[in-house]
DNA sequence: AGAAAATACTCAGTGCCCTGACTAACTCGG
DNA sequence: CCGAGTTAGTCAGGGCACTGAGTATTTTCT
């Protein structure tokens, strides 16, 4: 007894929103490139040499998954890493051509299936749909550090 | 240049919003066991002795990670296992005690996480919000299988 | 200058998620 | 009754995502 239902919970329903995003992604995107590798992508095309912690500040990975996901990248040769001769920690992440053309031939792709995921949605709740999703998980983020009271920012 | 904006591209928000709920999860509900485990539990709770495959099929998981989410909770020994008497290819499975207990302490903590989840959006726009992330995952998830044209629906 | 703290990254371990290839068991048509 | 097709589950392999521990390098404080 006391079962829920789930089509009510928000975090279940995340996982699904993304289980068929990646689903039509691969369909009508790429099956090499997954969504993540193409956001490292196009934080480098915005910002070329930045560091991977940065980049994976960019676009939301910590810095274990943004190790993997750039090392994969280079495997492909879309990406080069180098030491940064100013800071010796650091690696500085260079898109190669082909890392540039892919992204340039994703993007495209990556337009037409936003049309098709939101299609759903009428053109007033798709810009409901983004407002709301940003607002929740900006919040929830923020929820990490428990925020310090404000008389002691430092 | 020609970098785009991911913040208007629902899937990464979609991956966001769930990295988000992940983290929330675990300081509000529980370090031990996951959403998709619960989401397991809960629906051995509504239909008990479900086999594995129609489990998978409730809470959205294909084959091989359900195998594995299961497998976890039965080491965890929140569920038993047992072959279909009826046929040998089934797995049968049924909550243990412990499994029962789990599922309703977490039920209310569950419910606690949601409401600070959604918090930042006022009671119409959580009703909204559920509604149009459930339209679009329903719609994109039924774009798996072509589906045939209308004349040779067999 | 030298010790202590902070920073960038790596590595091991856990869990979720999928596909494709395989095995065992059942069903159905002839 | 028996072979072909279907179905439930396993296994290997690839990718995303996090934590905690460890290494190397730089910064900062004394």
């Amino acid at each position: 007894m006391a079962a829920v239902d789930l089509t009510t919970h928000p975090g279940h329903l995340a996982r699904r929103l993304q289980q068929a995003h990646h689903l039509l992604w691969n369909t009508m995107v790429s099956e090499e490139i997954t969504s993540p590798q193409f956001a490292v992508l196009n934080a480098l095309v915005a910002e070329p040499g930045l560091d991977q912690r940065t980049v994976g500040e960019r676009v939301g990975l910590d810095r274990s998954t943004i190790a993997e996901v750039i090392g994969r990248l280079i495997r492909r040769g879309l990406l080069d890493k180098v030491r940064d001769p100013q800071d010796g920690r650091r690696f500085l992440l260079r898109l190669t051509d082909d890392g540039v053309r892919t992204h340039r031939r994703l993007t495209v792709r990556t337009a037409r299936m936003n049309q098709v995921f939101l299609a759903p949605l009428d053109a007033d709740e798709q810009a409901l749909f983004i407002d709301l999703i940003r607002r929740v998980a900006d919040a929830a983020e923020g929820l990490r550090d428990p925020a310090p009271s404000p008389a002691a920012p430092r």
